[in-house]
DNA sequence: CTAATCTGCTACAAATTGTAGTGCTACGCG
DNA sequence: CGCGTAGCACTACAATTTGTAGCAGATTAG
C-alpha cells in the first residue's frame, strides 16, 4: 500500500474527524449535534465536509436503512504519523533525528519521555506478538521506566 | 515565547525555505538561481515568496548595500517541531504518545531508533549545558523566556 | 544626471475552505 | 398506494491562499 499522501485536513474537517474518531460509527446528524462551533452548522454543511473527507479517504461509510454510518478509515495516530512523515520529508529533508532534535528543543518531548514511550510502545507490540507466540525474553531494557 | 502558530509553508515557500536554511544568508537572486522548478521562476516571484515568508515570520533580513540578505529566523528542525506540535494538538488531542505510536505503526521510526536518538540528543544537550552549567541531571525548566 | 539594481505594492487566476440551498429518493403512515 | 419527510448527492459562491508576475519608486555606480 503506497499510501498516497492524503491532502491535509482543514480546520473544520479536523473538527469533524475528531468526532468521527471518537465514535466507532456516526451519522451526519450526530456529528452536527456534537460538533462545537461558534454558530451551529447546518446539516448540509456537515454533509459537505463528510463528503470531502470521504473523497480524501479519511472516512468511509456503510448504510443502515436510509442513513450513512461514517467511520474513520484509519486511527488518528496513523493519520498524524503520515502528516509528520510529510513534515520530515519536506522540512527535515528526511531526517527523523532532525525532527526529534527540534521537538526536544521546543520542549514537545524530553529524551526521558522518548525512551519511556519507546519502551512502552515496544512492549505493547511484543505483547500482541506473544499472544500468539509465547516466546518471551528481551524485555524493556534501559533504566527508569516510570510515569 | 508564545510562538504564535505560524501559518504553514506552502510548497513553493517550503522550497525557498529549504534554500534559505542551507545558506546562512542569501539574496533573492541567489535563491532564484538555486531553486529548481519545472519552469525557472521570475525574480519577482521569488521576491513575493520571500516577502510572504517574512510576513509569516520564517525569515528576516539585513541590508547590504541595496540588497537584502535573507536568513532563517529559526532552524528547520524547530519549524518542523512546531508544525508537529500543531499536529499533536489538533489530531492527537495533545498526546505525544499517540503520535509516537502512530509513527512506529507507520514505520517512521522504530522504538530502538527512538531510544538511540533520545540518548544522542540528551548527551549532546548535556555537553552544551555542562560547558556553562555543571547541573547535569534534571532538565532545564526554562519556560518563561518570551520572544 | 542617467542607467542599472533592487525592493515594495498591486494584480490575478486557480484551488481550497466554510457555508449552504435544491432536488431526488426511499420509507413509514394513513 | 399516494404523501410527507428523513437523508443523500449535486451545485453554488464568497473569502483566502498560492503561484506567477508586472510596474513604480528608490538608491547607487558612473
Amino acid at each position: 500500500m503506497v499510501r498516497k499522501e492524503k491532502s491535509p485536513l482543514s480546520d473544520l474537517e479536523n473538527k469533524v474527524m475528531t468526532i468521527v474518531w471518537e465514535h466507532a460509527e456516526v451519522t451526519a446528524e450526530q456529528v452536527r449535534s456534537k460538533i462545537k462551533l461558534d454558530a451551529p452548522p447546518k446539516e448540509s454543511t456537515i454533509r459537505t465536509i463528510l463528503s470531502r473527507l470521504k473523497a480524501k479517504g479519511y472516512v468511509q461509510h456503510r448504510t443502515r436503512g436510509r442513513a450513512y454510518l461514517y467511520s474513520a478509515t484509519e486511527p488518528s495516530h496513523n493519520v498524524a504519523a503520515d502528516a509528520v512523515r510529510g513534515i520530515i520529508d519536506r522540512i527535515c529533508k528526511g531526517s527523523v533525528e532532525s525532527l526529534l532534535v527540534g521537538m526536544v528543543n521546543r520542549a514537545v518531548v524530553s529524551p526521558e519521555k522518548l525512551r519511556e514511550l519507546a519502551d512502552r510502545i515496544e512492549s505493547s507490540q511484543k505483547e500482541v506478538r506473544t499472544s500468539k507466540n509465547p516466546t518471551k525474553k528481551k524485555s524493556a531494557r534501559r533504566k527508569g521506566s516510570k510515569s
